[in-house]
DNA sequence: ACAAATTAGGATAAACTTCTCCTCAAGACG
DNA sequence: CGTCTTGAGGAGAAGTTTATCCTAATTTGT
C-alpha cells in the first residue's frame, strides 16, 4: 500500500470538507459517519490537519472543523507532508538510507523519474479540484454502502 | 514508504544471491550479514520466498539457499506477490475498496497511468538485470558501512 | 449561572509488522 | 553412529500503526 490509513482519512476527510458550503463547520460526527471510519481516530487525525493549518477548529455548538482560508489550494503532497512526516518524498525503493545519483540502488535510475510523475500528480491534485471532481457525481470519496446500489444509481444519472 | 522492510529484505536478499556464483548455496548468516539485516528475521523471509517457489534450501552442512532454474528472469512484482501478498497491485490510492473505471474515487483517472508505469518497471526488472547492475560496481544493494569507505573500493576494483 | 454540545488531549487497548529465541529435523562428514 | 552445521517452524517479545475511551476545556443557548 504506497499510503497509510491515516493518509487516506485524512485526504478523505479534507475533500468532504470542500465539498460543503465554504466557512460553515462540518463536525467530526458527521465526516465519519459520511465516510465511514472511526469518529474518535479520526478526531485525532483532523488535530493534526489544524496544526498544520490546514484547518480551524471551532468547539462547542456550532463547533466544528472548516478550511482555512486558502487551504482549497492544499495538494495532496501537502497533505502528505502533514500526515506521513517529511520523507516521504525522498524514500530509497529498497529501504537504503542514502541512495542519491551519486550513489544508487539498483532501481534508482530507473525509479527516479517515475517517482516524479508521482509526485507531479500529487501537487497537481487540489482539495479544489478534487472537490469538484467528487461534486459531479461520477466519482465516489467512500465505499459503495450495502452493496452495488449507488453504482448503478449513479450510472444511471 | 512504498515497500514494506520485508520486501525490501526478500528484493535485497534475492538480488544478493543472483550475483553469487549459480548453483552453490549462500548462507542465511552470510546474506544477513552482507545485507546488515536481522538474520532471524530474514530467516523467515527466506523461507517465504522457497514456499513461492523462487528458491531451493538445503540443509546441513554446505546448506544454505539458492535460485530455483530459471528463478533469475523472476522480475520484481513477481516477488511483491509473494512479499506484500496478491491485491498489491490493485489497491486503490485513497483505501476504496471497490474503485474502478466504472465507479471510481476522484483519483482513480489521473493515477491509473502512473501506476501501470509503476507495475510495468517493477516488471522490467528482474533478478537477473539489476544483480548485473549490481557487479557494475555502480549501484549498492546495503547501506554504506562505517563512512564512504566501501564505495571507495567498489570504485577502484 | 447552568446545561448541552463539541473539540483537545492523555491514556491505553487492539492489531499488525518487525524481530528474537528456542527446539526440531535434515544433511555432511568423521 | 555421533557430531556438527544448517534451515524449519513455533512461540512470543518489541515496536508501530490504528482505534477506543475518558476527562478537561471551550463555546452556545437558555
Amino acid at each position: 500500500m504506497i499510503l497509510s490509513r491515516t493518509s487516506q482519512y485524512a485526504i478523505q476527510a479534507l475533500i468532504f470538507i470542500a465539498t460543503q458550503p465554504k466557512g460553515q463547520p462540518v463536525l467530526n460526527r458527521e465526516i465519519a459517519g459520511y465516510l465511514n471510519v472511526p469518529p474518535a481516530y479520526l478526531a485525532k487525525i483532523m488535530q493534526s490537519l489544524c496544526k498544520g493549518n490546514l484547518l480551524y477548529s471551532f468547539r462547542g455548538r456550532l463547533g466544528g472543523f472548516c478550511l482555512r482560508e486558502g487551504a482549497e489550494k492544499t495538494d495532496l503532497l501537502q497533505v502528505l507532508a502533514i500526515t506521513e512526516g517529511p520523507g516521504f518524498a525522498q524514500d530509497c525503493v529498497l529501504g537504503l538510507k542514502v541512495c542519491s545519483d551519486a550513489t544508487a540502488c539498483p532501481m534508482h535510475a530507473k525509479w527516479k523519474p517515475i517517482k516524479q510523475k508521482v509526485l507531479a500528480l500529487l501537487q497537481e491534485q487540489t482539495l479544489e479540484k478534487l472537490a469538484r471532481a467528487v461534486q459531479t457525481g461520477r466519482y465516489r470519496l467512500t465505499d459503495l454502502p450495502g452493496g452495488v446500489l449507488s453504482a448503478h444509481r449513479l450510472q444511471q444519472a
